[in-house]
DNA sequence: CTTCTTATTGACAATGATTCTCATTTGCAG
DNA sequence: CTGCAAATGAGAATCATTGTCAATAAGAAG
């Protein structure tokens, strides 16, 4: 978006916070909810979990805040072994998960080092503005026995 | 699931090595188009690539081949970030990439010591059986300039 | 080689998550 | 209050993946 000065001038939008929210009730209902949930959620769960409290909202819609609260890292995303996307509040440190392949069960784990490392490489590499994801995956001990 | 034998009787699957494997023409030329392929490729291209090489394959077949094959540890499966599923011969050696959100571009990257570490980490956790995926994305110099 | 059993194949339908379309509604700036 | 672009929602469309089932063929047995 291009930003029209008082001027009549413009300028180019800031690449980061550029995207133009309107705080609709639709909206604020679905972080309410994602941020009640504290685990993992998938779009269709959480559609219907709101229509279930009384909030009847599109399943669209749905889809659509998910996607763009995902760009402005408001929540994370994960993916399930069958390839569906999971989602939940952003927590504020970032981190990543081991996830049991059976059971689905995930734990968060912190890997500064990593991090670190990411990092190195980009710019060693001459990239910018980097980011990585990171997912661990495996048979937990009580899928094992 | 109990075997009925000819005889009346039944049999327990043995759970680990139970699976009866017939050697075909259209299991061979999939297990060696992935073998040829070094990059992760869908099923679906996967599929195309085969009929582009002459040997027309059902899409069914070419699914199932590489469920029981990932089931036997014979190939890599990733998920890409819309949920296809990407697949890779076993016997390539393990690395990562990184991505230029812009142009697409990839490099490839090697991080034993994040291998190493995956794998620490998944058995203090209890977990078994670890794989692990790791992308590194930015724009890459060319697109920054 | 012939027969028999059954795993395998393939064409097609079905599933299911996600995205697209578009008419209607609604924030919100002026 | 007014105007307009963003947002919504109902349903259609997309698309990877899985299920169905009759026909085929691999491999063992005779």
């Amino acid at each position: 978006m291009a930003l029209t000065n008082s001027d009549g001038t413009t300028s180019l939008p800031d690449n980061t916070a550029s995207i133009k929210q309107r705080t609709t009730k639709q909206r604020t209902a679905i972080a309410a909810e994602l941020a009640q949930t504290k685990d993992f959620i998938s779009a269709q769960d959480l559609h219907s979990q709101l229509k279930h409290s009384g909030q009847v909202i599109g399943l669209s819609t749905v889809y659509r805040a998910l996607a763009t609260m995902s760009e402005l890292n408001e929540v994370d995303v994960i993916l399930r072994e069958d390839g569906e996307a999971l989602y939940r509040s952003c927590s504020q440190n970032h981190h990543h998960h081991i996830v049991c392949t059976k059971c689905g069960n995930t734990n968060e784990i912190t890997a500064e080092f990593v991090e670190a490392w990411a990092h190195d490489v980009a710019s060693a590499h001459g990239f910018s503005d980097v980011t990585h994801t990171l997912e661990i995956m495996g048979v937990c001990s009580h899928c094992t026995s």
